[in-house]
RNA sequence: GGGGGCGUAGCGCAAUUGGUUAGAGCACUGCCCUGUCACGGCAGAGGUUGCGGGUUCGAACCCCGUCGCUCCCGCCA
């Protein structure tokens, strides 16, 4: 005999009208009425209604009840009359009439409420998670990852995939993001990392010959934190598969993520085979490598038409190698002059110059600078959009990585306020042939673009015959309305040519071999072809559940700053523990306690005296 | 490391733009109420306006510093 519960608090219909129930739960809300009272029982499942009528027995407990106490409640399931049915509740047609009641748990009055979903501060919420995930949305958006999540593996594992462990103490890696270290207790001095990726892991797989790996894998990067990205840790749907070629790897992640979409949400989605777009061709029509193509405008290059001309802002630009692009939109004319104001400082907040614009109407062309334009510039402007009376053309004049941006930021603005961007629906695309390498003007020397493992399109006589900069990498991203959901590669399995792919990079083959020298020794005894990628789980989750943040998918997650504010990490840790990793402590001067503070000016050290023991910065 | 925004009761907010004793709602405490479902009604308690300094006859409001939060840049192969 079930001693808590009977049925669950979503579970009750009309058809138990007459049992005797027992259920347990959360007291969510209580009316009373100084006769009759109402308490909403709350579990996991739902709400249910319990009506507690005076001289029953539960009766006299009933001061005691407070928001958030554990109750459980015996009585009859009955069924309400016509008027007091509330449909708003799955359990509406019923309630249960109280017997007998026991307080399991008594809460303390809440920091927020939990039945009223309202905002609050997030680092409260977050200290009181436990609280933050009794109320209903963020209950569904840990219930839907928990699906997704099985979604996922159902769905891989159909795809002849199977999922493989991967160490979480690892070595640090040369490359990338700041690594998590943890100190080795063994090997005194000594540093295990946790991985950014199981990225050489899942390679070593492919080369162990294990053909189709997936892992909902945890990575752990030190970097700071963005909307959506959370700081030290999240997951990625890890997929690697030995020969295949590229657009095998397309098949497969677009079978999964559309299979995802559909199950998990009804808006409209990108029919499979996804877009693919070049990287050149979406810096220059979305001026940037994740477009939001729910935003239907195109910017265009009109830098040719500026070739000669008297503006000087565009012949400025154009002679120290920028361009001008244009972003033509229809009926936009009858703006008033502080829309266009507030796009010229939007555009300036994202770093550009400014925005010019020109107004085509029925009685010629209007704007700040066409007196400064000849009538041939002007047509081939007209040619170059397709320009009608109402419509207008913004440019962006800079140097090539401004000017994209600006005009990339501009165009998803415009789409917003014309009311251009589509309100719903996930639009996907693959951006392709991303550069393999780029120049760094801060180290004077070509520099990997993206994943320095990827394998130049070509192979080795690209690398030997090909200009650097012309050359593209099997590097693929999967982008949905403007986020990045997913980065991957078609690998570089050869040594010889990881070796002059680096020597490009100005690396030894020795510095090579120092850096990846466990995955290059792997190569040499007979790697297969292999590519994969890795779809980020919680930004999938973000776009399901249109979460602001990414901390609203997660269920513990790091605030902004890599704390945790329920249990206190990073937290300190004792002497011993030091003492066992050989670890001494270097930390700056704490200010001298009890110091008054209008003293602290006499009490710094001098300037250009650094206090011993600080860390160098 | 840098920039923008924010900081008022336990919570989410207001305070006619520098003017008397900083307000109402939810929550809390007490009382009333027998069909509500965001129940309703009466009363009460609750504040160093983040902190420190300055300007002023007068500061929640203006200035400087500082701390915290948040969004962004850097960073994220």
């Amino acid at each position: 005999m079930q001693q808590y519960r009977t049925h669950t608090c979503g579970e009750l219909r009309k058809t138990h009208v007459g049992q005797s129930v027992t259920i347990s739960g959360w007291v969510h809300r209580v009316r009373d009425h100084g006769g009759v009272i109402f308490v909403d029982v709350r579990d996991h499942y739902g709400v249910t209604q319990v009506v507690v009528n005076p001289g029953s027995a539960c009766y006299q407990d009933s001061t005691k009840w407070r928001c958030e106490s554990v109750v459980k409640f015996t009585g009859r399931v009955v069924e309400r009359i016509a008027e007091t049915v509330n449909s708003k509740l799955a359990t509406g047609d019923i309630e249960v009439v109280g017997d007998t009641l026991e307080i399991l748990s008594e809460a303390e009055v809440t920091p927020f409420s939990v039945a009223l979903d309202s905002d609050c501060d997030e680092n409260l919420r977050l200290k009181y998670r436990f609280l933050d995930l009794r109320r209903e949305q963020m209950h569904a958006n840990i219930v839907l990852r928990s699906k997704v999540a099985s979604s996922v593996r159902r769905r891989m594992v159909d795809l002849g995939f199977l999922e493989y462990n991967t160490p979480i103490l690892t070595c640090s890696s040369p490359e990338g993001a700041r690594d998590f270290l943890v100190p080795s207790r063994l090997h005194a001095g000594k540093f295990y990392a946790l991985p950014q990726a199981p990225q050489i892991f899942k390679q070593l797989l492919m080369v162990s010959g294990f053909d189709r790996y997936f892992q909902i894998a945890p990575c752990f990067r030190d970097e700071d934190a963005r909307a959506d990205r959370s700081p030290g840790e999240f997951y990625q749907i890890d997929i690697e598969m030995s020969f295949v070629t590229q657009e095998e790897v397309f098949a497969v992640v677009e079978k999964l993520i559309d299979g995802i979409f559909s199950e998990f949400s009804t808006q409209a989605l990108t029919a499979t085979p996804y877009p693919r777009i070049t990287y050149r061709d979406s810096m220059l029509q979305y001026g940037t490598d994740k477009p939001d193509l729910r935003v239907p405008l195109i910017i265009q290059d009109a830098s040719d038409i500026f070739r000669e001309t008297g503006f000087n802002a565009f012949k400025q630009v154009l002679a120290k190698k920028g361009v001008v692009r244009a972003l033509a939109v229809r009926n936009c004319a009858e703006q008033p002059r502080s829309f266009f104001d507030g796009l010229i400082a939007f555009s300036q907040e994202k770093g550009g110059k400014g925005l010019a614009y020109i107004t085509w109407t029925a009685e010629g062309v209007k704007s700040p600078i066409a007196k400064f334009l000849t009538p041939a510039e002007l047509d081939a402007l007209q040619k170059l959009g397709n320009m009608q009376p109402g419509d207008v053309m913004f440019f962006a004049a800079d140097t090539e990585k401004v000017a994209n941006k600006v005009a990339g930021e501009v165009r998803v603005r415009l789409g917003e306020l014309l009311g251009l961007k589509e309100k719903e629906g996930y639009k996907f695309c693959w951006i392709v042939d991303f550069p393999m390498y780029e120049w760094s003007d801060e180290e004077q020397r070509w520099d990997f673009s993206h994943n320095p493992f990827s394998m130049p399109q070509g192979g080795m006589d690209a690398l030997l015959n090909t200009k650097p900069d012309q050359i593209c990498a099997y590097q693929y991203d999967l982008v949905c309305n403007g986020i990045e959901l997913s980065s991957g590669a078609i690998r570089n399995h050869r040594p010889e040519i990881m070796y002059k792919a680096f020597e490009l990079c100005g690396y030894t083959q020795a510095d090579v071999e120092k850096k990846f020298g466990g995955l290059l020794n792997a190569f040499r005894f007979g790697a297969p072809p292999h590519g994969g990628i890795a779809p980020g789980l919680d930004r999938i989750l973000m776009l399901l559940t249109n979460a602001p943040n990414i901390r609203e998918v997660i269920a513990f997650p790091l605030n902004q700053n890599g704390q945790d504010l329920l249990l206190g990490a990073p937290g300190e840790v004792t002497e011993k523990q030091l003492r066992e990793l050989r670890i001494k402590l270097n930390l700056p001067a704490a200010p001298a306690a009890g110091a008054a503070t209008g003293a602290a000016a006499t009490a710094a050290p001098a300037p250009g005296k650094p206090t011993p023991g600080t860390p160098i910065s």
